[in-house]
DNA sequence: TCGGTGGTTTACGTTAACGTCAGGTTACGC
DNA sequence: GCGTAACCTGACGTTAACGTAAACCACCGA
């Protein structure tokens, strides 16, 4: 091993006169990778399904990825591994969420009038109700799952009393 | 369409005298298929790995699909979606499942002493903590995601409140 | 300035979990 | 007894989510 993790995420000068804090912790894809413990191919893959764009490019044409990169291949992972979703139905949440975001932003906009925003606000309720719904769905069935599991658990426990 | 799941579930007469009331309930791969929702390729993958064999065969060669079975399959499909395991994976929580019943048998049996008893009991009592381990983390998890969906619902009917 | 480490694109390879097709066999209603 | 629908066993095809290799290019420390 010639190179670890802390070497990969330890970048340059951040103190560079001119260069704002956020740019100077702008990762390589081997140090996303690394941070992440994922391959530096599933990040491209992600990026070419349009679900992931690293924030900026150096000028030789290498990505560079922001916190907020990290936070939505996070995101990702979750979404594949907690409700099983596949990459393209990962795609249409983050487009939901991205559009939650550009809401959000509307908002803050002075220009918005008031019967606009209470369209706005309504919107991403209802966005953020529809995932909500597979999670809680997803959940309910664990839930009952956990319960027969602790039935059983508890039937066996009972043998064991019953037993000495 | 020529034959719906009725048709496929109907079996002959169930009252043919000297044949047990569980075998004459035995279903083809199509009739099982049917019911469960699935393949009938997917049951002979499943087969292949050894998740799930028929009880029977008829004297042809032709598979037959008892009660026990489709549950067995059932808990295939749940331990695919809900847990997101692999079969392979699977495979193994079906050997300890197995394993379980043999114990409860080795229970019923008189011949069982009484320390030997307690021994099966608590193998039993770990092979399903084992399992709860896995499920109780991944319901955590999801019951992360879903305090954080709530938090962000929260948000927004707060701004909605404060609009009108 | 230059060597080595790390990155880029392009393209073909891999694995799991089936889908599908071919060619022959069995079950069942009439 | 007979036709046909359902089933059998291979065997090859498919899709998602990457792995891996090749050939070329960027960056950075000495």
């Amino acid at each position: 091993m010639s190179g670890n993790l802390a070497d990969a995420v330890r970048d340059g000068p951040p103190g560079a006169p001119g260069t704002l804090a956020a740019e100077a912790r702008l990762l390589s894809i081997g140090a996303a990778a690394a941070v992440l413990g994922i391959s530096e191919r599933a990040l491209r893959y992600y990026q070419q399904l349009g679900l992931v764009t690293p924030c900026a490019r150096t000028p030789g044409g290498m990505r560079r990825y922001s916190e907020e990169d990290l936070e939505r291949v996070t995101r990702i992972r979750e979404l594949q591994s907690l409700l099983g979703l596949n990459l393209d139905e990962i795609a249409v949440v983050l487009r939901h969420e991205d559009r939650v975001a550009e809401i959000r932003q509307s908002f803050r906009d002075e220009r918005t009038g008031a019967p606009e925003r209470a369209e706005l606000l309504s919107e991403a309720l209802e966005l953020n109700e529809n995932l909500r719904a597979t999670v809680e769905a997803k959940r309910a069935a664990l839930d009952k799952f956990l319960a027969d599991i602790d039935a059983r658990a508890e039937k066996i426990r009972a043998a064991l009393e019953a037993l000495p």
